[in-house]
DNA sequence: TTGAAAGCGCTAACAA
DNA sequence: TTGTTAGCGCTTTCAA
């Protein structure tokens, strides 16, 4: 089996509890012991058992991300970000992808309550009672990313109203008058409401009426962008300029203006949202509501093991001005 | 404090070793037993310690997984491959990302050794003598994705040689008889090394000798790609057609021939490498060379998980045919 | 069918 | 400065 403190102890000559004060830094030996245990511990290759540490401190010094996916741009951002200050603070990070699926969320809820991490952190997902109930009983630190709760649960995110409406503002003040949108999923109080609010409002603040033509609903995802740009082409032909709910969502759009031969931002305006690696590969370079991903992830981290660190809950947004949007001004 | 099995076993009136065996779906106990210690175990909402089981057990049910680099898609797609099936089999993943960089790679693997996972994979790195000293003293299993070693450890990965021979012949078969290359990291011996000799010998096999103007370097990035490009332009004016050793350096090319005016595939065609989910949302749609990468991250936990279980250990390629390349022929 | 008790590898009183 | 010892929460002999 593998070498444990006892044996350093015996081959050093003193007891375990020694060696372990050595192993943490504590006071209660002398220059020479000190010496001695850690020669021997290099030479048998002694490595500590971090799970016995666990059992006893309590601590694992690993915390639990839920991520609904971890091959997009948006979550594997985020996800960075988290494990960078993970690792700065010395712990490591289980990635749970829960694919939006309640049932799964619990189950891994469950199996990170059973290996006891120290914290969790919940990207972009709807915190259920259940899930409510689960963290609550369990009372493990938990920090929201992208999402917030009317649980209180501390979190992380943008401001999805003012950012949707400083997007349809931008457009307004291009000189666009025939905006469309092309929202996320359909009843997705998170992420969709207030984000069809904001545009909205912004387009009913400058006497623009917005009809069901000029929004369409989809999934935040590539393939949706395209049925969007499709269904909004037909609804409302006379649009010059799209918000999209998701930089995926956007390059959708692209794909399927170029595919039919019409010209961004020529004919057709597009901006995003998020700024993820998506929107400066885009062809043309995506305008997009830019949102500090990478940031995010990392401060949820300092949230959740530095409390007391204050750390602003709405982050700020801006637009990322690239070449999608077109100027109609003089 | 949490409630540990002797809070069960004291309020069912049992010792502790029977609610252990019903824990774990052992025998020795009788039906009206289990049924009064799981009632218990319901009302007081236990949750058995994996850090316990884990200290006795010598199993921690985690796998780690080193990735140099979370927020790309092909790390991504790997990724999500090896998250779903260690979730299958009831295992967590831990995440850590190398950045390519020794230390931190060297340190990470301390800490998974520390906190005893059941196996490690290795995603897209470079396996040094210090990398395979730590896994050989540890004797934990390792398995290799998408990168081979000398030392002797179980690989999953796509023959490099043979796709870039392919995805080069590809291009000859369309026409083409000036073909220039974006390759990988230079003295990459991984990827870079095979790749190019690939390129080399599927040109030399139809009589075009390879000089170093048709060959330029990245670091498969985005940004490396826009300056290969460039480059190649520059050096071998005469080119109608480049092959990408990565889908990311393809999408930068597009990107710096759509800003110059240059058509795809009119003017010059693009071969890209890996298919990623970048690939199909490019501009236009990019053909490129498949790897299987979400099933070669399911597979990679089977290797791990259940040797006796025969995974073959080179995958098969194939070029997914898109919009990017033009023919010559007829 | 059940329980007592040893022990997984470590930390932390407490004593010396 | 050092050692002895009692756990952490669990599993697993061994005995009853």
């Amino acid at each position: 089996m593998s070498i444990t403190i006892k044996d350093v102890a015996k081959q050093a000559n003193v007891s375990v509890a020694t060696v372990s004060r050595i192993l943490n830094n504590l006071s209660g030996y002398s220059d020479e012991t000190q010496q001695r245990v850690e020669k021997v511990i290099k030479e048998l290759g002694y490595q500590p058992n971090a799970v016995a540490r666990g059992l006893i401190n309590r601590k694992t010094k690993t915390i639990g991300v839920l991520v609904p996916n971890v091959s997009d741009l948006f979550a594997s951002e985020v996800l960075a970000g988290i494990e960078e200050q993970a690792h700065e603070f010395g712990y490591s990070v289980m990635i749970c992808k829960t694919d939006h699926d309640g049932k799964r969320t619990i189950s891994y809820l469950q199996t990170l309550f059973e290996k006891r991490v120290d914290g969790i952190i919940i990207v972009s997902e709807f915190i259920t009672l259940d899930y409510y109930k689960a963290i609550e009983t369990n009372n493990i630190p938990v920090v929201l990313v992208a999402t917030q709760s009317d649980y209180s649960l501390p979190f992380i995110k943008v401001d999805d109203y003012q950012a949707s409406y400083d997007a349809t503002t931008y457009l307004v003040k291009k000189g666009h008058s025939h905006i469309g949108m092309i929202a996320g999923t359909e009843n997705d109080v998170n992420s969709t409401t207030p984000r069809v609010k904001g545009f909205i409002d912004a387009l009913n603040d400058v006497e623009i009426t917005v009809t069901n033509e000029m929004i369409t609903y989809g999934d935040f995802t590539f393939k949706s962008g395209i049925e969007g740009m499709n269904n909004l082409l037909k609804s409302y032909p006379k649009v010059t300029a799209i918000f999209c709910a998701s930089d995926e969502m956007a390059v959708g759009a692209l794909s399927l203006l170029y595919k039919k031969g019409i010209r961004v931002p020529e004919s057709i305006s597009i901006i995003g949202y998020d700024n993820t690696a998506t929107a400066e590969k885009a062809i043309p370079p995506l305008t997009t509501v830019a949102q500090p991903l990478y940031k995010m992830g990392k401060d949820s981290i300092h949230l959740l093991l530095d409390p007391p660190l204050k750390v602003n809950q709405i982050y700020p947004h801006h637009i990322a001005e690239r070449d999608t949007v077109r100027s109609y001004n003089e």
